[in-house]
DNA sequence: CGGGTTTGACCGGCGC
DNA sequence: GCGCCGGTCAAACCCG
């Protein structure tokens, strides 16, 4: 299968416009001005060579011969490039995978159930069908009803009442989807446990975020509250992940595709701007809940915390955040699971984690235990105790990204500058590389004073541009999950940072890389896709990063939240589109809209409480 | 009338 | 033990 993959995607690469273009850039560089770059097998170009003497036509011949060679020799080396990378994508994918497998059998103490590794599956299998998905996806479809029988043994051995089993599949996690519907078939006697491959997240954390351990008190609660569910989950308060993202947006929440139904809101200390809570009513039992608060510092940016994991499928407008976030979270959990004792609280680990590879986007890993999730000193955010929290900063003002830096540099406390990484993925700029190369190479940067520097790399995924529009903000946002991914594998390799920023570099440095990459992951995901499992939805919710591109098809709702740093030229005429790479990334459309759903925090919802 | 929001009250955790 | 705080509930209210 993966020998499949890697012939379609090569036989792509050689047949697809990008090759040839590739091909063109290629014979450019070598040939320099010399060749009008025109189709080699047209009468045209042939023609050119011919007009003269025998002689100057046979050189002509050969050297043009030479220079197909060289093309062509290009051409593999440049395919063996991609080859490796693929193969180190994978094997990364795989660590990552265990990684995340080995979560539970390190904190199983906590756990009452029983661990769901999979290790069988996870290096027999093809693991690149990781699944970033804040949502469990569990339509209709056969394939789904596999999973979601999967969910309930999961859930059989959480909690016995069957009805609770529906709702309660949670955690933010990252879905490690088996190619084949009936992996579960291989599951080895730990497997076997663990229903839900995709959900299963595998780690307790994500169990127990699931499981909904909902807020540990709940259960407590239950007893007033009377919700089953709630009642089995609150068993393991270890620790939950919470994923923050905070955009600017001008309205009182974002739409970010799902359905919510406001349940609650407090001021909270620290920030005059009051907390909201909501639900999601997406499904009745679903148990994602987000908090959603204006920035104390920053009004116009808006920070939604999303707890849990969706027990339905999502709407595919919904799944660019739910990826985004899933992806985060399952950083998160994994980075925690890493090193179990080298620091004090998750985050910690996850921190030292993230240090290596997230070096630098905006993005905050920090524990609840005792300092604020945020940077922000007096938390307007929700802490939980033991619930590690990752933000995602989308806002795209420089000056209060780096504001925030310094917020977190300087506020935090000591001992929680450790667990603070900063990961920025604010903005492209109209720089001639696409969003994430250009960034990753040119663009390093330490937003982070440099007395953070051992635990906080910098890795700018681009200049901020005051321009910068709304499409960006979504590219961004999908390249997010990709970008977590891969580097959460490159971390898994212990890489140096230097190596990987001077592999970044190297990378960045050949412009024709982005197009290589673009099309070998297209090819990638056009290849895999009836092996990315599918849930009918798409395989594309298996994908992030192309997922999330390929469903915003149908959203149609601009958000208005994106308006306030939408520029005044649409998406289209944006500077970004016209880079390389970026290509795949255009269809789309913006997946967030503020007042999408007829409940997603309708329009009234007082503006002036958030 | 149903569904969502508002808002005061309640609960549990935590720190002093 | 007390008070603070975050989180949730649920009755009242609003809206289409």
């Amino acid at each position: 299968m993966e020998a499949e993959r890697e012939e379609k995607k090569k036989k792509t690469e050689s047949n697809g416009d990008d090759d040839r273009d590739h091909h063109e850039d290629i014979d450019d560089h070598h040939k320099g001005a010399l060749q009008p770059k025109k189709d080699r097998s047209s009468p045209e170009y042939n023609s050119k060579a011919s007009p003269s003497a025998k002689k100057d036509q046979d050189e002509l011949l050969k050297s043009t011969k030479a220079e197909m060679g060289e093309v062509i020799e290009e051409n593999q080396r440049l395919k063996m490039d991609l080859d490796r990378v693929t193969k180190l994508y994978r094997a990364l994918q795989m660590q990552f995978h265990e990684m995340v497998q080995q979560e539970p059998n390190k904190s199983s103490s906590t756990v009452t159930n029983t661990t769901t590794t999979h290790p069988g599956e996870s290096s027999d299998q093809e693991p690149e069908l990781i699944s970033l998905s804040l949502g469990r996806t569990s339509s209709n479809d056969g394939i789904m009803k596999k999973e979601n029988n999967h969910g309930k043994e999961k859930m059989d051995i959480d909690d016995d009442d069957d009805d609770d089993k529906e709702g309660l599949a949670l955690g933010l996690d990252c879905k490690f989807e088996l190619p084949k519907n009936n992996n579960h078939n291989k599951h080895t006697p730990q497997s076997e446990n663990s229903p839900n491959p995709s959900l299963e997240t595998s780690s307790d954390e994500a169990r127990e975020e699931a499981g909904e351990t909902w807020p540990p008190k709940k259960n407590l609660k239950t007893a007033r509250s009377g919700e089953d569910n709630e009642v089995s989950q609150a068993q393991n308060p270890t620790k939950r992940a919470r994923v923050s993202v905070r955009v600017r947006c001008d309205t009182p929440t974002m739409n970010d595709g799902c359905q919510w139904r406001k349940y609650g809101q407090k001021i909270a200390k620290g920030n005059p701007c009051p907390r909201a809570y909501y639900r999601c009513t997406v499904a009745p039992n679903c148990p994602v809940r987000k908090q959603v608060q204006r920035c104390a510092d920053d009004m116009t940016i808006l920070i939604t915390t999303y707890e849990g994991t969706h027990n339905h499928s999502l709407p595919v407008s919904a799944t660019a955040m739910a990826s985004t976030t899933s992806a985060a979270a399952s950083m998160l959990l994994s980075g925690s699971t890493t090193s179990s004792g080298s620091g004090p609280s998750p985050s910690a680990s996850a921190t030292a984690f993230a240090s290596n590879t997230l070096n630098g986007l905006n993005f905050y890993l920090s524990d609840n235990t005792k300092s604020k999730p945020f940077y922000l000193p007096n938390s307007s955010l929700p802490s939980a105790p033991s619930f590690p929290t990752i933000t995602l900063d989308l806002t795209t003002n420089p000056s209060a990204a780096s504001h925030l830096n310094k917020l977190a540099t300087t506020n935090f406390p000591p001992r929680y500058n450790n667990s603070t990484t900063n990961l920025n993925f604010s903005s492209l700029d109209s720089n001639s590389l696409p969003i994430s190369w250009s960034s990753f190479g040119t663009h390093q940067q330490q937003p982070y004073s440099h007395k953070n520097q051992s635990t906080t790399n910098s890795l700018s995924f681009g200049r901020m541009n005051p321009q910068e529009s709304l499409y960006q903000n979504y590219l961004q946002k999908h390249i997010l999950s990709s970008t977590l991914v891969q580097q959460q594998q490159q971390q898994q390799q212990n890489l140096p940072s230097e190596t990987i920023a001077a592999a970044t570099k190297a990378i960045t440095s050949d412009p024709s890389f982005p197009s290589v990459l673009a099309a070998a992951l297209t090819s990638f995901i056009n290849s895999s896709g009836g092996a990315l499992h599918n849930q009918n939805s798409s395989s594309t919710e298996s994908f992030p990063v192309l997922s999330s591109f390929q469903a915003t098809s149908t959203a149609t709702n601009v958000n208005k939240c994106f308006s306030g740093f939408l520029p005044s030229k649409p998406p289209s005429s944006s500077s970004t589109n016209s880079q390389p790479g970026n290509f795949m990334f255009l269809s789309s459309s913006l997946p967030f809209s503020t007042q999408g759903g007829k409940s997603t925090s309708p329009g009234h919802d007082n503006g002036d409480h958030i």
